[in-house]
DNA sequence: AGTAACTTTAAAAAAGTGTTAAAAGAATGT
DNA sequence: ACATTCTTTTAACACTTTTTTAAAGTTACT
């Protein structure tokens, strides 16, 4: 089970948070400023969810909420805001930014275990298994079916179809997949994508043309 | 599209509720009792919304939420619970009934929207896409449509589209248009961005015209 | 009419993508 | 630890599409 972040810097409650959190079964770290939060998401790996004060020594939350919506790393995953500043304005501009919930303090510990769980089971359960035309995607087990049939792929093919999968449909950047796939610096000129996306398309033989591409920006999976 | 169902007693709040989700594509229906809601419910089909005030006139609307949690029919309809009464207690026992969401009035009917939309996961549908006139654009698609055909645009003739359409009827400066499409030194007095607006206007045929030169100072989508 | 501002055109230059084969690097089993 | 095998990366080239330039043509304003 993934790691949860708390950036507070009440100390008691960050320790009660903590503790609520790690009897639930899910990993903790506490840093009680931006600055430490900055620093431990650059080198984390494996998170799963951001409890975040709005009011820390250093500054706004809402800053680092902003950074993490903007970064393609951190697009997706889960925020919550939790925040003595309840009223409406503060609520609608927190979730505007992006943030998964808004609670407001005081709360019981309770709640935003409630909360958590509501956001993190809806992340599991809509990915499990999915089904864009002629592809089917086992998440847990890890294989691609085109056609029922399991395709063989080796862990890069699988990584950008999965993330092609996941968001089929939509444009998905050049740069964009090639930072999921590559988090550290991978230049973005470098030919290794366009090399997998052969690869790939060979692998699904009549069925390449669903990744389409959509030049000068990246590709995306269509219905044929 | 299903129907939202609110229980408010009062007028206005019901109004403006109900305004803002037809808006957003959603039938409503408002009732201003427990009682008048059992009735509708019973008779109702395709919902996919509850908002819930608590109190009402005839009672808790807890109650309500209780029996929508052990009725087989509605076990799994999303309830969004506003209320006034905003405390700890009060938001993890509406939590721990089962609502999908807690809102504490005073609330901005942005946030009841925003709320609702995540729930039923129809997110960013609103932002994606956008209409003027004759063109609409699919953002995640990167596809613009002229007429519903969508038209062949590079990237860049995209971009430039893209951003008029996004300041539609406002006029946008040469300058700014250049600065936006070419971020790093381009110098204003080349002549690409003529260039590139002749071949939008080719390829948008006979709409052509949507451009409007505004001599000195830049171009302008007009009503046509 | 004169001038500055825009349009149009076509050709040159640049950029983006596909494909291939081979080199480099990892992982695996003995 | 070694050899084997599978995976990833690189590099080169072909090809296509896009962008830019530059020059000539229009238009609109004083």
């Amino acid at each position: 089970m993934g790691k949860v972040l708390i950036v507070e810097d009440d100390k008691e409650i960050g320790k009660l948070l903590s503790e609520s959190f790690s009897s639930q079964g899910y990993k903790c770290h506490i840093v009680g400023s931006l600055s430490e939060a900055y620093t431990y998401l650059l080198s984390s790996s494996d998170l799963s969810l951001i409890i975040l004060d709005l009011i820390l020594p250093d500054g706004d939350g809402l800053g680092l909420l902003k950074y993490l919506r903007s970064a393609l790393k951190f697009k997706n995953l889960p925020v919550i805001i939790i925040s003595a500043r309840g009223g409406e304005l503060d609520r609608v501009l927190g979730l505007e930014l992006g943030a998964d919930d808004y609670i407001i303090k005081p709360f019981s510990v309770r709640e935003v275990i409630i909360r958590a769980n509501r956001i993190l089971k809806k992340d599991l359960e809509s990915e499990e298994i999915l089904n864009y035309g002629p592809l089917k995607i086992d998440k847990k087990k890890k294989v691609i079916f085109l056609k029922e049939k399991p395709l063989t792929l080796t862990p890069t093919e699988y990584k950008i179809l999965e993330f092609l999968l996941k968001n089929s449909e939509r444009v998905v950047g050049r740069e964009e997949l090639i930072r999921i796939i590559w988090p550290v610096e991978k230049e973005y000129y470098s030919r290794v994508l366009d090399a997998y996306i052969c690869r790939l398309r060979t692998k699904l033989g009549e069925y390449g043309k669903i990744i389409e591409t959509v030049r000068g920006f990246g590709y995306r999976l269509i219905q044929i």
